[in-house]
DNA sequence: GTGAAAGCGCTAACAT
DNA sequence: ATGTTAGCGCTTTCAC
């Protein structure tokens, strides 16, 4: 790389003009410039617990807003034993839905004015114990966790006494609040959607979890076919990933059974078998149709667009969120589950209108 | 939603066994429990700044781990002045760039035994704004802000007193330390490559930035076009989005002079460039060739895939971090300029070998 | 309506 | 090698 300036530090005697207490304005400063007490400092700035002459309260903004005061938010953190901060431990941000997931989590948490301390885990279940150990250190006032593991037995060890919630866990998780989606009806009205286009030979394309439960989407996908009276269609598993789903693309190409249809566990999967798809030249959906289960918004924009089952992400961070640290904070294992709804694009067989 | 389970807390008598002491374990108790003073918890802890006997460190050890003792992060922080966390400030952890990056910053952070505290700030600087003073609050020991805007002023107002550092940010930023790459250089090696392949009619879409710096990709494409004798293309400007480019391509497609290649800004603007593409029929790259910027993993999986100009992300989010709470600290206005590598694939015209 | 002061859990200088 | 203790900046009870 080019370094392009390096100017050393000028020697900071910053100009001592109205502001002779030079490194952070402590609340004590504010009192002595105000000439009041300590207290009356914390009362304003909190809007209580006790009530504040108008005149002494406009003394106090003022030498707040003069001495550049900010509360110290550790001092504050240590006292009232809150951080006003929650966790949030996502396998990859780099992947759409979990930064959307974030985005949303952050959102809803800013609202009430906590922040948010990220980690990812990468898909590590090591990492994944660690960070949560760091944020419990760290102070927050609870985690929100997007596991690695389908039954985080983890949790039990690591989170004991903090407040967890699972976010984006479809299963039942004894002990532990969690919102997910209906992965089961999700999945089952997309390879409806895709039987009512005349497909009879519909392959699954799974996710790969860690973890022995039968996955929502994977029974979905069964159901829909058994109700129809099809057969059960070629099953490909793969990371959740681009390149998961294009690997699996390709072994779907090579195998002895061609389906004339997909459905795809992950819009990220789905994205990796339309390039294999392209690659091999065949036309979607005219060759082969292909739905999946996400509702990202790169899915709008592949070509052709990609009908998928889309998960209420704001939703459910909102709701993760207020579980954490809303009220009824003493309900110990709610389950909360969101219903999809399918977003019907064109790679199905659907035309535009 | 569907309400599953709704199981009312237990009352929280846990069973009192080996830990009496109710509530979060303070070193005093292990230091009560392992018989020696709360100093040598905290040498013990902190492996310093005082030595302590073998014999004494493996007690304390074994207390720490019957009690569960986590030292307390936010009581640490008021002693120490410093909450081994940064800030990171950036548009929207929903564009696959920012992501990435944040993911990246995330990593070289714990990397140093620092958390992350993300916001997004949506393209918005009063968010912005307010971001930075809601971290400064909380004793960050220092910002990275990928800035709305192209001359962050508002840093000056702002972070005052805290260690900032411009991340993807590529123009000069006086009294400040940046992290950038070469715009100019990138986006020039782009168009050149378009222009190898015999394009004459070559458009911009560019993004939208609040700022009246002319931005280095915009000169690099036109500095291409000049060395060549090749005339200025037309120019489409939108947002930094997949939507931004899909209107930039339907205009593009609607103006009086048609290219036959487009340079876009962003990865996220030549998808949605690609899709406007796509629905009037044009073939790419034999119709309308395209190249864009950024090297985005979902680059990789459009059809066809994008030949972009990649940012070196990870090295840039290391820098960052480096410069905010590596060694040199004391250095105050540094530039650091990545360089970028261009990505060939299919959407300039190359073929698979 | 305002102020004094205790103490949150921790670190480290200073004693022993 | 270990212990004592002041104090980080804040909130809040209790006095006035």
């Amino acid at each position: 790389m080019r370094r392009v300036l390096l100017i050393p530090k000028m020697d900071s005697m910053t100009s001592p003009v109205a502001q002779a207490t030079r490194g952070p304005v402590t609340r004590k400063d504010v009192a002595r410039y105000a000439g009041v007490s300590t207290a009356v400092v914390s009362y304003v700035v909190n809007k209580g617990p006790k009530k504040v002459a108008p005149a002494t309260e406009a003394k106090v903004q003022d030498a707040i807003r003069v001495l550049g005061y900010r509360p110290n938010a550790a001092a504050r953190a240590l006292k009232l034993g809150s951080t006003e901060t929650i966790g949030l431990v996502i396998p990859d941000n780099g992947n759409p839905f979990f930064s959307l997931l974030a985005h949303a989590v952050e959102d809803a948490a800013a609202e009430l004015g906590y922040a948010l301390l990220l980690t990812n885990s990468d898909g590590n279940l090591t990492k994944e114990r660690r960070n949560i150990r760091n944020l419990a250190s760290r102070q927050v006032d609870g985690v929100i966790l997007s596991s690695v593991l389908m039954e985080p037995d983890l949790a039990d060890l690591e989170s004991a006494d903090i407040r967890t919630v699972l976010l984006n866990h479809s299963a039942d998780a004894p002990g532990f609040n969690s919102v997910g989606v209906d992965l089961f009806a999700g999945a089952k009205s997309a390879v409806e959607h895709l039987i009512g286009h005349g497909h009879t030979t519909i392959a699954l394309a799974m996710g790969t979890n860690a973890g022995n439960f039968l996955d929502g989407r994977e029974q979905g996908w069964l159901q829909a076919l058994t109700e129809a009276g099809l057969p059960e269609g070629p099953i490909v598993r793969s990371l959740f990933t681009r390149a998961g789903g294009y690997a699996a693309g390709q072994r779907l190409l090579a195998s002895a059974i061609q389906p004339t249809a997909i459905f795809a566990s992950s819009d990220m999967q789905a994205i990796g078998i339309m390039r294999a798809l392209h690659e091999a030249g065949r036309s979607i959906p005219d060759d082969i149709a292909i739905a999946a289960f996400d509702g990202s918004e790169e899915a709008e924009y592949t070509w052709p667009p990609l009908t998928t089952v889309k998960q209420p992400a704001q939703a459910m961070a909102k709701a993760a969120v207020s579980a954490l640290i809303g009220g009824r904070r003493n309900v110990n294992s709610e389950h909360l589950i969101f219903p999809t709804t399918l977003q019907v694009r064109q790679s199905c067989g659907c035309r535009r209108i």
